[in-house]
DNA sequence: ATGAAAGCGCTAACAA
DNA sequence: TTGTTAGCGCTTTCAT
């Protein structure tokens, strides 16, 4: 016995025919005369050949293989990106290799990695926030963006439409009858930030609300950042009687603010967030949010690169989709959990 | 210009010398005339050529890529592990191929392509507990276990000290007096869920205090499990003074049953769970928990990973790792956030 | 220290 | 329908 694997030859051998007789049967083509395929796949079964994923990469000079770049691995609504692209991309018979960059260096380097090597066939960029990401990755290469639409540059994306999202958010609010809305936002150099800013914006205006700079706190996303506004809305004296978190976990932050202040949730501060992350409705008050379909956005964003890829120039080009109000507790004694 | 990337080839012939000598330069050897080096270096950047990685592995026989199987992706604890392990993989100029595989029937086709047609060399899977899957895995190819041992099979593996970390969790709940303490378990078809229910049982041995049956409740690892199975309790009328959850989860989902039920947490009841997962300290009240290194156990799967892959046979063989005891207020009112 | 030749396992182009 | 001949871009002998 050989200690390695059985080659296409091996099989052509004991098949008694042309290993590219092999390989026709192996890719499916029709030019095969039935007895031949027979005997060939007896001969594969019996030698137990597999191809190798490898060599024919190497002949056909494509991977099979996308990357997803992303902040990190960790963070819920990333992880579920990933798992939307991952499924989709099997689907099609394509694998996900997935990579955290946390800085624009070990970004730089795994683009290197993985592009300069032509390591994968096209890449996914979640939150490609800063812009000089660009720079590095070669023009012309098969690129979609997740979470943020590529100003001017000629890219794909794939992103929840934040403007209108904040803004229906923040409608919500004012359907209630709060006019004293805060704001807690993302860092403000994401444009995810900023769009939720606007849409926020949007709604108080159309509703008549002078907006504030005084009730707008720039938090980063955690639940700490979220906890602090509020504390700091407080302490300023300028308790809010609605805040809109600008994510789930920040908005966590704010119900433990209150609970820790004793502000009643809701009937003294409603608050409505972004994401409903797994265990949002298990927050105390289960928390009002705006749910957002996040695998849903890795399967749109894979869709678009196989789209790329094939060549098939992509039907849509920035892709936005809506988040869908969740009422609870946190903003409702009729909410549901 | 050419369409096409340069090669080697290229190379060697705008720097005047053999393509070997352009592979000796790229692959950093020591026998190249440092002006002959220089003058190849000044040929790759002025092409701006890159070695191309599928031709090397097709050359080495080596993919420089591992995978990474989980039940999903966006589990917290499976993610963390992951990432874990992608950042040692990163270290070693390896990548990590990460796919979900819920069921048997996915996990096999998965096995088939990343492992029979050798698109990886090595893999890492998280979670095994049901032990079909090691048929699908060809004997002698580089393979870790993460979160459960490998019984009798020659396989390493890396994972949480159930027995140990459940033994420590009830512990924490006897000192603080408790004698009526409830356990609600992951599903007991894994090996996770009946150590840890092993650990419970020993603690509650050595402090001598019967362990009955009826406290017992099994769960699925999710909030909702962990909140119906207080209910249950409560309904049964054997309301315990602590419950010791197998994961946060399902300790969050407790917490709110109790919230619910109008039962004080800690005084009425204590809490404690596994893992620290994100938020815990948000829950209210803050979750008293044993928290475990999911990164750790990633690196440290994808290190013996390497050394198999390596050939040097790694050092242990089956890796348990203990848990921290967090106290947080779910079991102390003196308890940190 | 450098080069020439062979081959990794497959697909593609052409011929028969 | 099947086989033959060339590569894909690199590394690995083995010469020189």
């Amino acid at each position: 016995m050989s200690t390695s694997r059985p080659t296409i030859r091996d099989v052509a051998r004991l098949a008694g025919v042309s290993h590219q007789t092999v390989s026709r049967v192996i890719n499916g083509s029709e030019d095969v005369f039935p007895e031949t395929r027979a005997t060939v796949e007896a001969a594969i079964a019996e030698m137990g050949y597999r191809p190798n994923a490898i060599a024919r990469s190497m002949a056909r000079g494509q991977t099979h293989t996308l990357a997803c770049i992303s902040p990190n691995l960790t963070d819920y609504t990333f992880a579920s990106v990933i798992e939307g692209a991952e499924v989709e991309a099997r689907q099609h018979d394509y694998f996900i290799l997935s990579s955290s960059a946390s800085d624009p260096e070990a970004f730089r380097a795994l683009v290197d990695e993985l592009v300069g090597h032509r390591r994968v066939d096209g890449l996914i960029v979640i939150n490609p926030y800063s812009d000089e990401r660009f720079e590095y990755i070669p023009k012309d290469f098969p690129l979609v963006f997740v979470g943020a639409s590529a100003h001017e540059k000629n890219v794909c994306s794939v992103s929840l439409d934040d403007e209108k999202v904040a803004y229906e958010a923040t409608q919500h609010l004012i359907t209630l009858g709060h006019t004293k809305i805060a704001l807690v936002t993302g860092p403000m150099e994401e444009d995810c930030s900023r769009d939720r800013t606007d849409g926020y914006r949007r709604a108080l205006q159309e509703a008549g609300i002078a907006f504030e700079e005084s009730m707008v706190i720039e938090g980063d996303w955690s639940a700490t950042s979220g906890q602090s506004a509020l504390l700091s809305l407080i302490e300023q004296g300028r308790v809010p009687s609605a805040v809109f978190a600008q994510n789930d976990r920040m908005a966590m932050g704010v119900l433990r603010a209150a609970r820790d202040a004793n502000i009643k949730v809701p009937s003294q501060l409603a608050v409505i967030g972004v994401d409903d992350m797994p265990l949002s409705s298990y927050f105390d008050p289960p928390l009002t949010t705006m749910q957002q379909d996040m695998p849903r956005i890795g399967q749109e964003a894979t869709r678009m690169l196989l789209e790329i890829i094939k060549k098939k120039n992509p039907t849509v080009h920035d892709m936005k989709l809506s988040a869908q109000l969740i009422v609870r507790r946190s903003t409702s004694e009729k909410g549901g959990d």
